[in-house]
DNA sequence: GATGAATGAGTCTTCATTCAT
DNA sequence: CATGAATGAAGACTCATTCAT
């Protein structure tokens, strides 16, 4: 196992066992024996408990942005309406969320409320998805599809806390996972939900 | 100062504590410190630490409970609206929310993915206000005010993340206190935004 | 036990192995099953093993400032000869360095080279000494009892060396404690060595 | 590189470091990227950290052995005055400590009080030139040059420490490298001060 | 009841040393 | 010989809890 492997190793033990029982319920020693190293190889590749766990949670971050700006095929904002762009955005986002439920548990609950530190990592987090989401309500009033008199700030923190949610609970909470299919199916369901509220009746929307 | 009294100043500044910094990062040397007393008090009040912070859950989560089954005044089933009643359930909700908003802070944030014990009695009090807003859905469907087809669980974890963002949002991050006033504009702001969705266009809901 | 007199009684103990062991060689492990204590007591008392070993310098570099500044009864500089004067100083520095072999030993020995911190505060210590040797030099120059020529820096290095290496074998390496009247003899034979490179011939000096 | 020029290598660089930070604060670590090479290389040429530091003090040890034993050319007992002879050894230990100001550093401060060993090593070194000036001293009893009276520990004990404070104050301390020029001048300086105490007054010796 | 000094189990972290490549 | 990843013993420090006063 060479040390890129190593290092992926250790933070794979630890996701599962922070996931598990939070961060300070997870100590070094419980770390070291699901990974079956030694105590000072944790600190060969990771600074200290923090790192390790800041690293997950960046790299998870990280990810996200990654499969956030991904040129997503077949979209285009011409070719579909709008509420085909927010399902399309529902979609990936469970999708994301979907793809690493442990990770899902640690953002969503286990390092909320832990430290300074990692709470404005997580916070920093939240607000890019809700900024994320904001832009795209704004884009939707530029285009007539969405009601200029919509609050987007809180349309925003209402979508964001409906999709967090539904993550954990979906995700995490029934830990089954849920195959693509699924994926679509909550995805339509949350469209049936939330569009009507979100968009101005329109003939071409339907 | 008397026992009663005494008991209720420490869990007063414990909640202060626990609210701005989590329950690890805040020490019982915090506590006697804020609240100015002796170490030894603590003990003579609380069985231990944890037993200090699931009083203040505990009590949260009853005070919860005494709101919610308040005999509501003016409000009565037959003389108001499906969607009256809708924005009479969040009104009160997010009233409830922001008349503490440190425990507000501590249930929403602070006191997730800490310990298991705490995340079982945040996850009753969780699992209770969804299945509150279930059963207000499935009165809904008998009403025929909702759709049959509605994912009833799905929904409410959709409004509960909803309002649980909304309210730490408003109510922690905003520190700033909302009048009773800025409520009922939230309220009307929630209304529109989930309303549609929810509600079947019936002539009588309007 | 009081809390002044634990706090002593940890500094004594501590002072005991620091002085035979070094700082390093002797662990919390060793202080606590010397003074016979709990390992969170010394916490309470000092804020680190660092915290401990400064208290003991700093307070042995007091008691020296102290002990020099003491109105030295019957020592009046009209009344007594250069010569006299000079052996007086000699006598109190020996006297000092005697009261306290073990805080010699670290103070010459055993705090040196170890950590900058440490370093620091013995370096404060020794330039003190040796000002206050260059400064009775000085005085020797203004009356006329000591060469203009004399490098005073120089030989008030030449002094302090003479003097720590002095109480260093015969109050630390020679641990058998020397009696008052050593002291005198002591500071006689380092007056006869001494004296004459120093003072210029003067028929009022003898 | 090849073997011997690499342990000259580490021992180095080790040298600087533990000059400069002393034993304790001189990692492995510090030594491999001070001297660019891998961890295992180390304890290729030494057994351990301790060995590193011993052949350090080791070598200098025999360094000044050697030193001392060298045929010093135009010297020799009957052609010089024993003030002469006094002055040359002094000019030869000043040259020798100034020649080596990191080792000087360290055999005179770093090593000192760290571990037994390390101070047993050091004492051995002390004694030999407390001795050695020993040797002198009643060398000059036995010509008459010194009084019988004089108390020969005490001061080979007093030039000892004179001579390791200087060489410390002026090689180490301030750092600026001396030349030969000030050696000569600091020896003339010392006799000065240390001479007239030392040697009875007879004709032959001024 | 109140106090706060004492306790010690529990954890993180360091760092010299080893050994397979 | 050189390498450097892995090791794990050792040690400092924390902090909830107790208990004698």
């Amino acid at each position: 196992m060479n040390a890129e492997e190593r290092k992926k190793h250790i933070l794979h033990c630890a996701k599962r066992l922070f996931s598990r029982h939070g961060y300070y319920q997870t100590q070094i020693a419980d770390i070291i024996q699901e990974a079956k190293i030694a105590r000072g190889t944790v600190y060969q590749y990771f600074k200290n408990k923090d790192d390790l766990f800041i690293t997950l949670i960046d790299e998870f971050y990280k990810s996200w942005e990654k499969f956030i700006s991904l040129p997503e095929g077949a979209i285009n904002a011409n070719s579909i309406s709008a509420v085909g762009y927010f399902r399309h955005r529902i979609q990936r986002t469970l999708l994301f969320f979907e793809s690493d439920n442990e990770m899902c548990n640690i953002v969503l609950r286990m390092a909320i409320g832990i430290q300074s530190e990692f709470d404005s990592l997580i916070k920093k987090f939240e607000r890019k998805i809700i900024n994320f989401i904001s832009d795209d309500l704004r884009l939707g009033q530029q285009f007539k599809n969405i009601s200029e008199d919509l609050d987007v700030e809180l349309a925003a923190n209402v979508l964001a806390g409906a999709l967090f949610r539904i993550a954990y609970q979906y995700f995490v909470v029934l830990k089954s996972r849920k195959e693509a299919h699924d994926i679509d199916r909550l995805t339509e369901k949350l469209i049936a939900l939330l569009a009507p509220g979100l968009f101005l009746p329109q003939p071409e929307n339907r």
